[in-house]
DNA sequence: TTTATCATGGACATTGTGGGTCTATATTAA
DNA sequence: TTAATATAGACCCACAATGTCCATGATAAA
């Protein structure tokens, strides 16, 4: 239970766009150095969140990637579904159990709900998680530098 | 980004064992049975849940398996964290990067609090998440099955 | 004490996935 | 056109998840 290292790299990617806004399309070479990972495997990655409409991105002479909407537009929640997938934290491997008759369908022979309680607690957190990945965007972590390097200069 | 199979074993087992927890002693074969899982299998993750002192074994005729503490002490969180890790949801994997420099040394040489912004957050959600899962037990999803029996019953 | 019953641990096998490299191809600006 | 750039696909390797099988050890009932 640990999100990848590809939602790392995504991660850090989209700060140095957003960082860097200024001039448009930063390529994948300064992208690899900033970040310390391979050009070839970054690539991977950046495409992924091109399909997904995170950023786009231009081939050519002075080509490079530009986020493909304001960074307070870009939550933790979206780069992390790209690049992990939209699966859901907790799937039932056994529905089909003597368990299952005993937990879900209690005793009444239920239409279509079942409404499994396991699954209750499960989505439960999952929609927590969720919310407060919603509630943390690129902008955030960028503003949060800059007031931090403000007071820093400040103290100074 | 998911819990393994394992943590759903698990916790049936857990909840079954809570379930009958009149006469003691629920044997693999009986578990194995219950949830439709081999008992090579499930035995493993049995053996994992006494090492971490969820539920006490007895070997020998009439052995088996009960919890070794109410029900309403076990939550979810003490379930997962023993068959997935106990590792955390975000690990950093470049923290000596160009990246890392900028976002969390800031300027200033700071002694030994580096105190990383990308980190904080997904602790924060970590955390949130450890929160709500701790708040539910083995015990609380056994209640509302009773609840709900018992709904079904009266409106019959 | 013997024995049937049960849990435990280790040694495998299989499969999937994360993480990564390399190359050929398409696209664009100069 | 040409140089620079992104893109897609074919591979590769290591490791974890899932699972089986067997030898061993512990225990209570007979
Ligand atoms: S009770 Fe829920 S988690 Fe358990 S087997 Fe049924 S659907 Fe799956
Ligand atoms: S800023 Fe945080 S997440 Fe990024 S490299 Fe440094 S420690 Fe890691």
């Amino acid at each position: 239970m640990q999100f990848s290292k590809s939602t790392d790299y995504a991660m850090h990617a989209l700060i140095h766009l957003a960082h860097s806004e200024r001039r448009h399309n930063v390529g994948i070479k300064e992208l690899s150095a900033t970040l310390g990972v391979s050009e070839s495997y970054l690539s991977k990655i950046m495409s992924k969140l091109r399909q997904d409409g995170i950023v786009r991105a231009v081939p050519g002479v002075n080509g490079g990637y530009e986020l493909a909407r304001p960074a307070e537009q870009i939550t933790f929640l979206d780069v992390i579904q790209v690049i992990e997938g939209r699966q859901q934290l907790f799937e039932c491997s056994n529905s089909n159990s003597r368990q299952h008759g005993m937990l879900a369908e209690e005793g009444a022979a239920r239409p279509g709900k079942s409404e499994c309680l396991v699954e209750k607690v499960m989505d439960g957190a999952e929609r927590h998680l969720h919310q407060y990945l919603r509630d943390h965007t690129i902008q955030s972590v960028l503003d949060e530098a800059f007031k931090r390097c403000g007071h820093e200069a400040n103290k100074k």
